[in-house]
Parts: structure tokens; sequence; C-alpha cells
DNA sequence: CAGAAGACTACATGAAATGCAAACTTGCAA
DNA sequence: TTGCAAGTTTGCATTTCATGTAGTCTTCTG
């Protein structure tokens, strides 16, 4: 745990941030289309081949951290607790997330400054897309693994996919409409619930 | 409706079709990214730059067929029956869609090659996954309008996110595992299902 | 059949992305 | 401290996607 990550650990974490501090400011100063990866490197003063080398796309450089924080979102389903139905490990994994973009706020600007630009421009919204996606099928299998007997593999889709489907729409409509970020939470808490109670009503049948 | 279209026209649907083919069967033997647009073009007897004029990108040629599709399920949702409740009209909508890939048994093939690229390309992945997300929010508002009384707009957003995303990761997941067309099929209708029977489950609460 | 409107082509350009080899930096051990 | 191995950065070349432009050819309309 507590590893000193040595001078080149350190170099290239504040080479990353470099870029993704210079991108975000650019990306918000001029827009996206009209930054190009070589001014971000410029910005950060390292190379426009260096970049290519910490983010595998122009997309990617803003995807990052979302990326990580889903790594986590997969970890949460695959630790089930003894007793707890599917539906109360989705909930508990989704309400992680919530805790997460909720907590720290000394960077909320930064994520709302990031999804603003993913709702704008289509070409990071389908990148997002795709990463949530691919986290969704890794989530399902997850959730099966944890829960063999209650679901089976597509059962288990339904399920992840009808909850983050729910939360993603609902979220992303109240951000495009303006909505402060406080509101568009409660949205995505209030899709949560709605999709949860349909799991919960369908998989334990009133008497 | 009997209108003749014109030599313009018909020239420039069968371009339009000459692209589309030349460029599947190409994707199917080279691989999608082993393939350039220029050789698309040529394949197909037109300039580089005609295909651009067609075809915004090199993955909205295998999408346009999805395009149009999902603007007819768009149009399902705001046509809503007297009556009809707004779990049954989302109900109607997908089942429209289950309809149309099931009956056009001539194209099964087209569609099971495209499915097969989607899934297994990333970036042609992430453009379906933007189409889809954009219908999406457009089926929440059209429910929303058509069914004003009975859901708000975050409700109506969670109810079709809730849907789509259940019929789109069970599909996904069970294609995935190379099952074949009917049994996609049959995961897709057990997901909406499932989707379904939550939604009215806490739309219309036991007495 | 002549003129207008629309479509196609060739050419030029810019940015994203990748491969490669040379230079440089860091970590580690003698 | 020095030397070396491993890992990073860089510049350069190259390919492909995508767009603007100007001119030519085709189709439509009166």
């Amino acid at each position: 745990m507590g590893e000193v990550p040595g001078l080149r650990e350190r170099k290239k974490l504040r080479t990353r941030r470099a870029l993704t501090a210079a991108a975000l400011r650019l990306f918000m100063e001029k827009g996206y289309e009209q930054t190009t990866v070589s001014e971000i490197a410029m910005t950060a003063d390292v190379s426009t081949r260096t970049f290519f080398s910490y983010f595998a796309s122009k997309e990617e450089v803003l995807l990052f951290n979302s990326r990580e924080n889903l790594g986590r979102v997969l970890r949460t389903v695959a630790e089930r607790r003894s007793g707890e139905s599917a539906a109360d490990l989705l909930a508990r994994a989704v309400g992680a997330v919530f805790d997460v973009v909720s907590a720290d706020a000394e960077i909320e600007w930064e994520i709302a400054s990031v999804n603003h630009l993913i709702m704008t421009v289509p070409s990071l919204r389908a990148h997002a897309l795709l990463l949530l996606f691919d986290t969704q099928r890794e989530m399902a299998e997850a959730l099966h693994r944890a829960c063999p007997d209650e679901l089976d593999l597509v059962e288990a889709a339904a399920a992840v996919g009808g909850v983050v489907g729910a939360v993603k729409l609902a979220g992303f409509i109240r951000l495009n409409r303006g909505a402060p970020p406080a509101e568009v939470m409660a949205a995505c808490r209030r899709a949560a619930e709605m999709a949860l109670a349909g799991l919960r009503a369908i998989s334990t049948p009133p008497a």
C-alpha cells in the first residue's frame, strides 16, 4: 500500500495529468474539434508522439478517469455480500458511483466540464457510450457469477442493461436541459430506484 | 405514394446500394480496418470524394439502414393508440423492431453480417451505440409527449432507457456467445418482457 | 433545345494515428 | 561513481479519414 512510486512513475503521472489538464482547458476554450492533438502536446510540453503513448486517441484523454471509475464499479459487483440479492447488489454498485461523483467536490467542476463535452461532441459521446457498454457486458457476467442461482446470464444482462440504461438516459436528458448537477443526480437516483423497484417486483412475486 | 422516382433518384439509389454492398463485401473479406474508403469507392465505380457525399464516415455506410429502421420506431412511439398505457406503447414499439428483423428473411444474412461487424469492431460499435442512444433520447421525449399524464420526462427516460438497455445488453451478450439468430431474438424478447413487467409492476401498484 | 439545378470528379489540404530507430532518462548493482 | 539494462521520449515518415473547392458532366424543366 504505502509504496513510494519512484521518480519514473511520478514523472509519468505528472505528464499524464499535464496532458489531461491541457486538453480540458483547450477543449473548453476553443472547442473539441478546433483543438489539435499537437496543440495539447505542445501545451503540456511533450511531443505529439508522446501523447499517443499515454492515450490511444484524442477522445481517451477525457475518458481515462471514467474508465478507472467504472473499473471500481465492476469490482463492487464481483464482491457480493452474503444474503444480498441481485437487486441489492446492483443498487449498491450504482450507489457507489453516485457517492464517488457527489463526494469529490474538489473536482466537481471537472466532472461537469467533461460531461458537457461528452454531451455536445458526438465523437466523444460515441466513445463514452462504448466504454459504458463494454463495462456493462462485464458487469452482467460478474452479476451472473455472483448470483448464479437467482439469475441466468440473459436475465443478468437484462437487469444490468435495464438499470444502467435507465440511469444513463434519465441523467443525460436532465443534463441536456441544462439542469444543475444536484438535479441531474436526483434524476439518476430516481431512475435507478424505478428500475430496481421493477426488478424487485418481478423477482419476488407477491404471495 | 406511387411516384416514379425519376432517373436521377434511381441512379442515386443504385450508387448508394453499390457502395453499401461493396463495403460489406470488402469488410467481410479483408476486415474492416484493412479496407480503405478508396477501395470501397473503386469497387463501386465512383470517386472517393463521392463516397463522402453519400456517407459522412466509413462507419455510416453500415449504419445507414439501421438509422432508417430506428426512425420507424420513433414514429411508432409518437402514434399512441387511445387507451394504451406507456408500457403497452413501448411494448408495441419494441415489438415492431422485432417483427422487422424477423420478417425480412431475404436480408437476414446481411443483418447477421452487419451485426457481426458491429460486435467485433470497436469503432463500429461506438457509432452504433451513438445512433441508438440519440434515438432513445427522442423516444423518451416522444413517450412523454404521448403520455404526459402518466409519466414525466425523467420517468419516460427511465422507462425507455430501461427497456432498450435490457434488450440491447441481453441481445449482444447472446450474440457474443455465438448463438444463432433465433436464440438471440429469444433473449431480446425475454429481456423486453422482464423490463416491461417491471415497468407495469411499479406503474400500477396492487390494490 | 437551352438554361438551371444537381451530381461527380480531380486535386489540395489538414488532422489523427502508427511504426521505427535514435537519443535520452531512470533504476540498479558492482 | 560508474556502467549497463530497461524504459521513455522524440523526430520523421507514412497511411488513412475527412473536407473544401472548382470545374465538368448529367438530369430536369420549361
